[in-house]
DNA sequence: TATGAATGAGCATTCATTCAT
DNA sequence: AATGAATGAATGCTCATTCAT
């Protein structure tokens, strides 16, 4: 039972660390956050972050892994399945645009700024994150074409469309543009509609 | 008309560092770079840099405001239009995801990273980039929309949408997703097909 | 006697961490080598070595004490005297020379280093070590001169001169001469020789 | 002839910097010396030492250039062999015991000290200082010897003795000897007869 | 007595920027 | 205008040492 304990205390330091790394890391960016900011937020000493994280960029694959976790947790592609492929999809585009939403818009920012540049991180969130997600949406879609509910497209490319289109928004949004941030919940509407439908009007 | 030569002998100056910088921003990134090794690429002095440029982020402001000129040059949309809807839209991806392919796919890696996390950058970007092309594109789907060749759906979000997805899909590909490397060249045509007609089947 | 026990004890956790220490130490340096790496070692926690020992360097100060004892264990220099001069000079080279041959050679090397810099272990390893053996040997060489068998010149500056010739062949060859390595064996009779009877050849 | 100005200002800077890290290590020892230490005493700023060493170690191996330097501009072992063996045994020791003398000890021990423990610096010692002084010794014993001025014994044992009992008993001084410290000066002279002629009395 | 997590002072090195020439 | 030597602030990381358990 000790080494549990031990353990538990391990797990609960890094989080603390991870937590004012997050903080701070969302406030400043991570290159100008000094390990010595983290560690006046988590309130210990500089060196105690190194007992717990190997270096800087550690920390970064902490927090990716930490939201990959807290994604895997909400993110249960079950209880999309149980409507129809509208409702699926619409709850699909909810999830993904509300769950970042929150506070992690910020930390969001600089992950996938530092992800970009930096190839140890940046394949580890593509081998943790993107991949998984393409994987498993791979076999709904297969599914979904099968009972030709979907066309039979390139599903592989379609798939990485839209989740390129949900990316690609949250980066618009951080870019500031204002049009989204006034109307981001009824994105998944329209999305939705515009994925299942088209844009083409039908009678032209 | 000595003026003149000046100015030229400025913007030719100007060019070579921001080639240079371009260069080796796209081979070690914006931070690991430094301003000596701008320098040494162009064949200048250090201190040179400083005569055209006021500091290390200003070079990416030059580089951003290249990116954009060249982008108007290309991005002439009109050339777009001579054909139907379905035409325009597979140009606009052509134009889009190839306009990148070349060469600038790493510099552009850099500089959405950069942008995404430095306030000045990310204004400007917006400001010349994004906002422009949202403005321009805005008129022609207006325009559709009236004469009923598209849906008259929330336009400005589909936009964003489409926009977002060119720029998730480049991002999904810098991130190291080999199907997209693989299938590059068919983006254009699935992307065209699924945004005019849809996913869902027509007879289920 | 449980107090003798306890002294025990402590003697045997002392060279256990000494052994750890010398070891370490032959390997890395003085300075690369991290309490750490001894602890490791040792097979114990960082802590239990300043139970033992004040600090970093009073580790050295204990491998210096116990170079020591071992010498002093082998030094007898009764059993040289047995013979006559050159028997005992011959000996003496030879103890001296051979003594660290063995796995010796690369913590002298850190001893060495390390009591050259610093004034805490210079005066112990002078007090410790090289005073006694000049006392001790300065009455041999006193009692030699009186039954003429060596000439009486300056006995303290030649028996200062003989010992510091060991310790340069040592260094020349802790420096990487080639020749010292290959021709180590042959010390003792060639420096007996020289010491003995001069260079200068009798019949020129 | 600019470019010659240029290249005395860097070796002017240069010794500026090599002169006050002598006198700081000489004073503080190496590693408790830093480069703000060393850039305070030579009046400017830590990053101008950058500019003409690669790291603190190559500081060393700068002093232990000049020393070489030096040592070579005196060491004009021609001048040594006008006289006699003896002569020129007695001006080897003198020059080479009372060279150092000087300020030179107190550099000296660092010199050493470090040199023992750092495999670049000891190459370099032995490749710069310490080879060149035997192959050059061994032309002129060989000569001797082959004059029968000298032994025909193991020259090249014999000239490593002589020139590590320097050495040694520099080393000694060093480690606080305080008779060496009161009769230095007559070292040449006691060395002189031990090698020319041997401790051994002859009527005993 | 043993442990090892926590500490935080300390330091080599980098590099954007300046400015005298 | 061009140079490049000089600057010095800034920072990630180490590691000897302490001390609560």
């Amino acid at each position: 039972m000790k080494e549990s304990i031990q353990e538990q205390l391990i797990v609960a330091r890094r989080n603390q660390i991870l937590d004012a790394a997050t903080k701070v890391f969302a406030q400043k960016g991570f290159h100008p956050t000094t390990i010595r900011d983290i560690a006046r937020e988590a309130g210990i000493a500089d060196g105690t972050i190194y007992n717990y994280f190997e270096n800087k960029t550690a920390l970064m694959l902490g927090i990716l892994d930490r939201l990959n976790e807290s994604d895997q947790r909400h993110e249960d592609f079950a209880k999309f399945t149980e409507g129809d492929f509208r409702s699926f999809t619409k709850a699909y585009f909810r999830h993904r645009l509300t769950a970042l939403k929150a506070d992690n818009f910020e930390i969001f920012r600089i992950v996938i700024s530092e992800v970009l540049v930096n190839r140890e991180l940046r394949e580890l969130y593509y081998r943790k994150i993107i991949e998984p997600t393409f994987t498993m949406a791979e076999t709904y879609f297969q599914q979904w074409a099968e009972q030709h509910i979907v066309k039979s497209t390139n599903m592989r490319l379609a798939m990485r469309a839209i989740s390129g289109m949900v990316l690609g928004l949250i980066i618009e949004y951080l870019m500031g543009d204002t049009t989204l941030e006034t109307a981001w919940d009824e994105l998944p509407d329209v999305l939705t509609d515009m994925i299942m439908d088209g844009l083409r009007s039908e009678k032209p």
